[in-house]
Formats: C-alpha cells, structure tokens, sequence
DNA sequence: AAACGATTCTGAACAGTGTTCAGTGCAGAT
DNA sequence: ATCTGCACTGAACACTGTTCAGAATCGTTT
C-alpha cells in the first residue's frame, strides 16, 4: 500500500499547514480549509472533530520539522560550537515559519490532552538539547543544574523569536542580535553556578 | 473637574480589564462587554471604534502597571543587585497577570499605527532597563553593546514567562528556575563582551 | 451479483462573533 | 427655542465553529 495517494486527512492536513505558514494559527479557518478543499463547512470536524483537532495535527507535523532543523548539527564540533549552531537554527526556524511555531509554542491551539500525542518529536527536541548541555557541563552536585540551564536558554531563544515575531524590538539590527543572542546561549548553557 | 464619575469610556475599560485579567486578551467579547455594562452591541464601538481600540486602552493601563511595578526598586544597590530586583518583578507581574501580560506583548492587539500611543509608559519601563544595564557595563567601545544585552536580557525573561503561561515547562521548580532566570538576566546583562 | 457496513461528505441549522449605520433621545450652549 | 454634539439603540450583514440527520460512495463479505 503505498501513499502516493494523500487522501482527504492528509489534503486537509496540508491545506492548513499552507495557510498557517504566512497567518497566524489563530486565524485559520475550518471553513476556509473546506472551502479549498472544495469541500462544505461541516467535512473537516468529520476527520478531526474539532478546530484543535485540526491545529494538533498540523502541529505533528511542525514539531517533526523543527526537531530535524536542529539535529542537523555536524557532531565533530565543541560542546560551544554545537549549541551555538542548534541555537542558529531554533532562531532561524522560528523566524522563517512564524506560523507554524506560534503552533507549537502556544497551548490556545494545542490541548493538554492532546500533548501528549506530540510527545515523540517533541521530546526528541527537548531532550536534544538538554544531552547536549548536560554533556557540556560534565557532572555537577547539582544533578538538576543542567536542566535549569536548558531551560534559560529555551527561555532566551523563545523570547527572543517571539519579540522579533510580535515586532516588539526593531529588525534592522536583526543579524548582529541574533549572533548575540547565540552567544549568550551558550554562556547561560555552559557557564558554572556562581557562587552567591 | 474632579473624576469620580466614571464616564462611560472608562466604565467600559475597566470592565475589559476585569475580563481580560483571567481570560486571554483574544477571548474578550465586545458584545461581553456591552453586556456587562448594561449597554448594546454597538455601543463600545462607538467609543472605542473598534475591539482593537478597546484592546489600545487596556494596553496603556497595563504598561503603566508593569513599569510602575519595575520602578519599585531602591537605588541603593549594586547594579547586580538592581537589575535582579528588576527582573523579579518583571516575572512576578508577567505570571500574576497573564492576560494583561499577554496583552502588551503581541502584536495581535496593538496595532503598529495605535502603537505610538502607548509610547509614554513603554519607553519608561524600557529605557529604566537600558539604562541600568548601560550604567552597570560602563564605557565600551561598541556603543550598541548595552543594547544588545538589554535585549538579550529582555528575551530570556519574556521566554521564561512566556514558556510559564503556556505550561511548556512543568510547574514544580518554579521557584528554582525563577531564581536561576533571574540569575542568568544578570549575568547576561552585566558580563562582558567575550573574545571571540 | 447482492447485501452489508464503514467511510466520507452534504446541507441546513444554531449560537456566537465584530462591524456598520440610520435614527433616537438628551444634555448643554447659543 | 434652536442648534449641536454625545451616547446609545437596534437591526442588519458577513463571518465563525459546532452539531447532526441523512445521502452518497466504496470495499468487503456473503
């Protein structure tokens, strides 16, 4: 059985997924999915019941493109280098498809009982990056202090993406703040505890 | 002319606020409003023209919160000490008020052209971090170096907060993480430019 | 070939939304 | 007494997601 034939799911699937790309997930219309699926208002709850049902779908589907975006990392570089790079492409991916990370990030579109659907190529993200710290750091007496530092440098490549995204901060010195901000990554990522 | 009468217009607006302060900003209901207020469905428009310009004035309420919240600060303190302090709160408004939170940070709500509007408070809250971090960094010979940190900083503690209300990180070492955030804002803003 | 069953979809309804706009009061100023 | 501007009504319009009884279609089984 092959599947060169998509299918009604799979077509709806990537109609969305083609709106979403230049919109905003929140403006994504069911009716507009039928519509250009030649399709009438009430055929898309028929496959995924509900308008997330249709967001989480799209959502496996972006998770999946981002978790490849970051691992294609070369493995012969420093602990520095390979964060610095994973960084780079986090940023890039969030600013190249504003759509579909708005997607992952926000849980308006993705329910807490659908998450754990997404759990495979999110997880494979996640925990990409969290090895990589943690091998960097070598072992501390702190056996959760990597896991902190993962997550300050989610928390810097998010905000940073997301205020670029909302236009909070202005976009003609984008190229050499975002080499800072790749900076910075590795510092919170690598940097030991300060003693207080 | 004392204010103790409401008026209308602002009657409307803190009935938005209340809404928005547990619900998410996109969820308010101009018809919700109306009704609240004992009015019909056309009359926010009236005053406000439109559910963005209801949204507008809401913003500058809650910028005007937020940056009286970061002003709180005592000034005898160690530029380390300040910007910690700073950051604190800025999570601890961000996390005990979501909506309006959320609301001052998308683009979704603030148009461009309306933006200018909110300038008054925004600019306050910004610049009293740039400035601290300029202050803290001392004279160096890339004059956008304090900038780009301040941004760096600002990313890391909108990511925290952001990642928080969307859930994406679990809850139970909240405090943990809140202080290691806090701590990486100082040292992203106040460590120096590394030799590459 | 015939019957069955599941999948896919229709088409209409329902409740809700933001926005528009002619018209209605109604206060205060001239 | 007239005018003027403000606040608002109430109905319309064009959307939205969701529900659901029924029709059409296709594959499989008998």
């Amino acid at each position: 059985m092959t599947d060169h034939a998509p299918g009604p799911r799979d077509r709806l699937i990537a109609i969305a997924l083609d709106l979403i790309d230049r919109d905003h997930p929140e403006d994504l219309s069911l009716r507009e999915v039928a519509r250009r699926a030649g399709l009438t208002s009430g055929a898309p709850a028929h496959h995924f019941g509900n308008k997330m049902g249709l967001l989480v779908a799209c959502a496996e589907v972006a998770w999946k493109d981002l978790s490849l975006a970051m691992e294609g990392t070369d493995i012969d570089a420093t602990p520095a280098e390979a964060i610095f790079h994973k960084a780079r492409a986090y940023i890039g991916f969030a600013l190249a498809k504003p759509g579909p990370y708005r997607l992952l990030m926000s849980r308006r579109f993705v329910d807490k009982s659908e998450f754990a659907v997404l759990s495979t190529w999110r997880m494979r993200a996640v925990q990409g990056v969290v090895d990589q710290v943690e091998r960097a750091l070598g072992p501390s007496d702190d056996h959760k202090f990597p896991y902190r530092r993962s997550v300050a440098m989610w928390s810097l490549l998010h905000g940073f993406v997301t205020l670029n995204l909302n236009e909070a901060i202005s976009a003609d010195m984008r190229d050499a703040l975002i080499a800072e901000i790749c900076e910075c990554a590795v510092q919170v990522a690598l940097s030991p505890a300060q003693s207080p």
